[in-house]
DNA sequence: AAGAAAAAAAAA
C-alpha cells in the first residue's frame, strides 16, 4: 500500500492540519501529517527529558519503559485523527482535496469538533489501533489524546456521521503511523484512571508545543514520511530544551544555614526536615506551628531535599491571597539559585490572576511564537511548568474542577512538590477542593507538605484520608507537630522555636464606649493601637465616634480603589513596620478589618478586638508586640489584647451578642464558636502561644455538643454546622472523581462560568472612574490603561450596590465604548462615576442596591468607599 | 445589610 512506503510522502499529504500561519512563515498551511509527527516527537522528547515521568506513565499503563517509549508516540500521533474527515478538512475550502476526499459539500452539517471526530473514526478501526482492547480501555487512553482539547470527549460520534471518504482517509492516516511507528502489541492500561490523567495533560503539553512555529514551522512540501520524521525529533529537541520543559537539575540536599545565610538556629521543625529520613515514594508532610516560626523555610528545606531525591523535578507553592503569593515569590526569587544547580538559573515564576500587575509587560501579551523563550510565560497554564511557581492556591486547585485544561495543571503538579501554605485559610467548600486535589496528587504520584498554624484534628483527618493514610482517631495533642504520611503514619512532635514562645494578657470590654475610653487613654500614654473590627461599616462608625472625642484614627478595610489600598497599606506598614522610628507610631490609633489579620508586619502596643473564631483572634494577636522593642520603648507595661465581646455567662438567647456586634455575628456565623472562644479566653485571662494554641482550636471547633454549651446556641449552631456540609457537598457536586479518570462524568463541564474554587456571596465589580474633559478617566493613575483600570477597582456585595445609574452629563456611548475595550473578561465591571463635591477630597455618586433603591455613596482616599444606610 | 479572599484567551 502506496501510504505505507515511508520512502515516500503518504497518500493523504494533501490533507491540512494547520492553516494559521504566523507573520513570516514561508508555508501557507501544514500538512496533518507533519503535524501528527510534530506532536508525536515533542511527546518522546518529553519522555526522554523526563524518566521519572515516563516510568509512572509506563507503569499506569502496564508496559515496560521501552515499550511505552515506543508506543507512546504512535498513540500521539492519532490525536488529530478527526481532522482527516471531510468535516474538518472543508473549514479551509481553497485546502480542499478533491481527489481524497470527493465534491466539496454544500451544506455544512453541525460541527462536533475533530476531537469528537477522532473518537468516532478511531471506534471504527479498533482491530487496527487496538487490537484486544476493550471499551474501558480504549476510551481511557485514546480519550486522554482525544480530549486534547481541554474536556474530555462524549463518544457520542456515530458511523453514520462519517462517509465512504471519511473513512479511507482515517484507515490510510492510521496505516501510516502504524507503518512508521511499529507500535508494539501492548496490553490494556493496568491503571484506567491514573493513566488516562496523566496522558491527557501531557497530550496538551505535546500538542501545544508541537503546534508552536517558531520550532515546527508551516512545511506544505512533499517529503518523505521517514524524512520528515527526523526532521520533527530534531525539531523537538530543541522546543523542549528551550520551553525550558526539560528539568533543571537541582543541588545538593540543602541545609538551612545555606538558605538562611546562617543569621538563625534552625528551629526544631527546621532541623527535622533537614534531617529525616525520606521515604521511598511519595509522601504528605503536615506541619502545624505558630505564623512566624519559619514552616515556609522547613518545608524549603524538605522540598528541595525532595526534588535531590528525584521525587519530583520543581516546587510549586500555593498561597491563599495573591498579596502573600507576591511577597513570598520576592522573598524566594533570590534563594531559587541556591536549589537548582544547572547551566542556566532556575525558571522562577508568579502565577496567580492578578500577577501580570505585578509585571512590567501588559495583560495578555502578544504570545508570539517567536518569543518561545518565554513559552512559560504565556499564560499560567504553562507558568505552572516553572521549575519554582509561587502563587495562589487556586491556580491548583483548578486542576480538580471541571475546567479547561485542568489536566495540563495537573500534570504540572504531579511533578512537582506542592506546599500548601496556611491551610487553615479556607472555608468548607475550598477545603473540600483542596481535599480533592491530595486525593489526586496521591493517585497520580506526586508529594505533598502543607503548613497551618491552626488546623482542627478533623481537617488534619479529612486531608490524611484524603492522601489515603488515615491518622488514628485521636491525633497526639502536641504542637508543634510534624505529620508524615508515606506508606504508614508518624507523627513527631517538635520543641517550639523558643523566641515564640509568650503568653499574653485577654480581657473584655464590654461596649464600644469601654472601647473608645480605652483607646484615650492609652493613647495618652503614647500607645500604637490597632482595632480589628469585623466589618467595614464598625470601622467607618468606630472611626465616627473616636473622631468625636477628639482621637483621629486611620483606617483600613478593603473597599478602596486598588491603588489607594496600596497607598493605605503602604502607609500603615511605614508607620507601624519593623522599620518604624518610634515618634512615627506614638500615639497612632488604627481601625481595620480583616486587611490585617494575614501577612502584614505589622506592631501594635495594645490590640483591641471584636469577639471572632479563636483562630483568628491568635492570628489578629500575632499584631501585639511582634517586633522586638526594649521594654522601655514600650509604653505599657506587657501584651494585652482586649476583646469587645458580649458576656459569655450571660447567654439569655440564641441571641446572644447579635446586639452588641450584629455585622461580626452574621459575618461569623456560627455563635458556638464566638461563645467557646470568649468562655476558654475569658476564664483564663490569658493567651499562651504556642502551648494553648490545639487545645483551643479543637475545643472550639468541636463538632459535637460539649457540656458547658448554652443551651441557646445548640440550634443556631446546628444550622451554621448544617450549611458548612451543604458547602462541601456542592463542591463534592463540582469536583472531578479521581477514579473516574479523564471523563467527562456527570460533572459540569459545560458550565464552566459558574465553576470557581471559592464560594462566595455575590460582589459586583465597581470600577471607580471620572468624567473630565469630555472622556471617562480610570480614578487611578498608570502609564497603561490595563494597569490603571485595574487599580482602580473595588468589590463590594452586590446586595448593597447593584447598579450606578450614570450622571446625564455622561453619553451612553461613551460607556459603551469603556466597556468595549476592557474586553470580555472585564466587560461585567459597574462603571462608578464619582463627582467632586463641595468637601474637599469628597466625591460622590448615585448607586442602587440590589432591590434597585437609590441613595449616595461617598467616596475618599482615606476612608475608602461609604455606602447609603441600609 | 453585614469580611476577605480568587478566577477568566489556544493550539483551527
Ligand atoms: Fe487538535
Ligand atoms: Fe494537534
Amino acid at each position: 500500500m502506496q501510504s505505507c512506503d515511508l520512502s515516500r510522502p503518504p497518500s493523504w499529504h494533501r490533507l491540512w492540519g494547520k492553516a494559521r500561519p504566523i507573520e513570516g512563515s514561508t508555508g501557507a498551511w501544514h500538512p496533518l501529517w507533519k503535524h501528527a509527527l510534530d506532536v508525536a516527537a515533542v511527546g518522546q522528547a518529553l519522555l526522554d527529558a523526563r524518566p521519572a515521568f515516563r516510568d509512572r506513565l509506563a507503569t499506569a499503563l502496564g508496559q515496560d519503559a521501552e515499550t511505552a517509549r515506543r508506543w507512546l508516540p504512535y498513540l500521539l500521533a492519532l490525536h488529530d485523527l478527526g481532522k482527516a474527515a471531510r468535516g474538518f478538512q472543508a473549514k479551509v475550502p481553497a485546502l480542499w482535496a478533491e481527489d481524497l476526499l470527493g465534491p466539496f459539500p454544500e451544506a455544512a452539517g453541525a460541527d462536533p469538533g475533530h476531537p469528537a471526530l477522532g473518537a468516532g473514526l478511531l471506534e471504527l478501526f479498533l482491530p487496527q489501533a487496538c487490537p484486544g482492547w476493550d471499551q474501558d480501555g480504549y476510551q481511557a487512553v485514546f480519550g486522554a489524546v482525544f480530549g486534547h482539547h481541554g474536556r474530555p470527549v462524549a463518544w457520542d460520534v456515530e458511523e453514520r456521521a462519517f462517509r465512504r471518504e471519511d473513512k479511507r482517509q482515517a484507515r490510510a492516516y492510521i496505516e501510516t503511523m502504524r507503518a512508521l511507528f511499529a507500535p508494539p502489541d501492548v496490553p490494556e492500561p493496568q491503571a484506567r484512571a491514573k493513566a488516562s490523567l496523566l496522558l491527557a495533560g501531557f497530550a496538551v503539553l505535546a500538542d501545544w508545543l508541537g503546534s508552536n512555529q517558531a520550532y515546527f514551522p508551516y512545511d506544505p512540501a512533499e517529503e518523505a514520511v521517514a524524512a520528515y520524521w527526523s526532521k520533527a525529533r530534531r525539531h523537538a529537541l530543541l522546543a523542549v530544551t528551550e520551553a525550558r520543559l526539560s528539568p533543571t537539575p537541582p543541588a545538593p540536599p540543602l541545609r538551612f544555614t545555606a538558605l538562611t545565610g546562617g543569621r538563625f538556629a534552625p528551629s526544631a521543625v527546621q532541623r527535622w526536615a533537614e534531617e529525616t529520613p525520606l521515604p521511598p515514594g511519595p509522601s504528605l508532610t503536615i506541619i502545624e506551628d505558630i505564623t512566624g516560626a519559619g514552616k515556609t523555610e522547613a518545608a524549603v528545606i524538605l522540598a528541595q531535599r525532595l526534588l535531590a531525591a528525584g521525587r519530583a523535578r520543581g516546587i510549586y507553592l500555593g498561597l491563599p491571597t495573591q498579596a502573600t503569593a507576591n511577597a513570598l515569590h520576592q522573598r524566594l526569587r533570590g534563594l531559587a539559585g541556591k536549589l537548582f544547580e544547572g547551566p542556566e538559573p532556575p525558571s522562577v515564576s508568579l502565577i496567580h490572576g492578578a500577577a501580570w500587575l505585578a509585571r512590567p509587560t501588559s495583560p495578555h501579551e502578544g504570545d508570539s511564537a517567536a518569543e518561545s523563550a518565554a513559552w512559560l510565560g504565556q499564560s499560567n497554564r504553562h507558568r505552572l511548568f516553572s521549575d519554582l511557581g509561587v502563587g495562589t492556591l487556586d491556580q491548583a486547585l483548578l486542576a480538580v474542577l471541571p475546567v479547561k485544561h485542568q489536566a495540563l495543571r495537573l500534570h504540572a503538579l504531579a511533578d512537582r512538590i506542592l506546599i500548601v501554605d496556611e491551610a487553615h485559610a479556607y472555608d468548607a467548600y475550598t477545603f473540600a477542593a483542596l481535599e480533592r486535589l491530595t486525593a489526586f496528587q496521591a493517585l497520580l504520584g506526586g508529594s505533598m507538605i502543607v503548613l497551618s498554624a491552626t488546623l482542627t484534628d478533623l481537617q488534619k483527618q479529612r486531608l490524611a484520608r484524603a492522601w489515603g493514610t488515615p491518622l488514628p482517631s485521636r491525633p497526639p495533642p502536641d504542637y508543634p507537630l510534624v505529620t508524615h504520611l508515606a506508606e504508614t503514619a508518624t507523627e513527631i512532635p517538635c520543641a517550639p522555636r523558643p523566641d515564640r514562645v509568650r503568653s499574653i494578657a485577654v480581657r473584655r470590654l464590654a461596649s464600644v464606649a469601654a472601647v473608645c475610653a480605652e483607646i484615650r487613654a492609652v493613647q495618652a500614654r503614647g500607645a500604637a493601637v490597632a482595632w480589628v473590627r469585623n466589618t467595614v461599616d464598625d470601622v467607618l462608625a468606630a472611626q465616627t465616634a473616636l473622631a468625636a472625642e477628639g482621637v483621629a484614627a486611620q483606617v483600613f478595610h478593603a473597599r478602596f480603589a486598588q491603588a489607594d489600598r496600596h497607598t493605605v497599606e503602604t502607609d500603615v506598614v511605614a508607620r507601624f513596620g519593623p522599620a518604624a522610628p518610634a515618634a512615627s507610631r506614638r500615639g497612632r490609633v488604627l481601625v481595620a478589618t480583616q486587611v490585617i489579620e494575614q501577612s502584614l508586619d505589622v506592631d501594635f502596643d495594645l490590640l483591641i478586638s471584636d469577639l471572632a473564631p479563636a483562630d483568628l483572634l491568635i492570628q489578629r494577636a500575632g499584631r501585639l508586640w511582634r517586633h522586638l522593642r526594649p521594654p522601655e520603648a514600650r509604653p505599657l507595661p506587657q501584651p494585652e489584647m482586649l476583646i469587645l465581646s458580649p458576656d459569655p455567662a450571660q447567654v439569655a438567647s440564641a441571641h446572644w451578642g447579635r446586639d452588641l456586634l450584629p455585622g461580626g455575628f452574621h459575618v461569623y456565623d456560627n455563635p458556638r464558636v464566638l461563645w467557646r472562644t470568649a468562655a476558654a479566653l475569658f476564664a483564663s485571662g490569658r493567651l499562651a502561644t504556642p502551648q494553648d494554641v490545639r487545645g483551643l482550636i479543637n475545643r472550639v471547633y468541636a463538632p459535637d455538643d460539649a457540656p458547658d454549651d448554652p443551651p441557646p446556641l445548640v440550634d443556631p449552631a446546628g444550622r451554621a454546622q448544617a450549611q458548612d456540609w451543604a458547602d462541601r457537598a456542592f463542591a463534592n457536586g463540582n469536583l472531578l472523581d479521581p477514579l473516574a479518570g479523564y471523563s467527562l462524568g456527570n460533572k459540569p463541564w459545560s458550565k464552566e462560568a459558574d465553576i470557581s474554587t471559592r464560594l462566595t456571596q455575590e460582589t459586583s465589580r465597581v470600577r471607580l472612574m471620572r468624567w473630565q474633559a469630555g472622556a471617562l478617566q480610570p480614578w487611578a493613575a498608570a502609564a497603561d490603561p490595563a494597569h490603571a483600570w485595574a487599580l482602580s477597582e473595588l468589590r463590594v456585595s452586590r446586595t448593597r450596590l447593584a447598579a450606578a445609574p450614570p450622571p446625564p452629563e455622561v453619553p451612553a456611548a461613551a460607556l459603551a465604548d469603556l466597556r468595549a475595550r476592557w474586553g470580555r473578561y472585564d466587560a461585567d465591571c459597574l462603571p462608578l462615576l464619582l463627582s467632586p463635591s463641595p468637601e474637599a477630597g469628597l466625591f460622590t455618586a448615585t448607586v442602587a442596591d440590589a432591590r434597585g433603591r437609590l441613595g449616595t455613596a461617598s467616596y475618599t482616599p482615606t476612608l475608602g468607599l461609604i455606602l447609603p444606610r441600609a
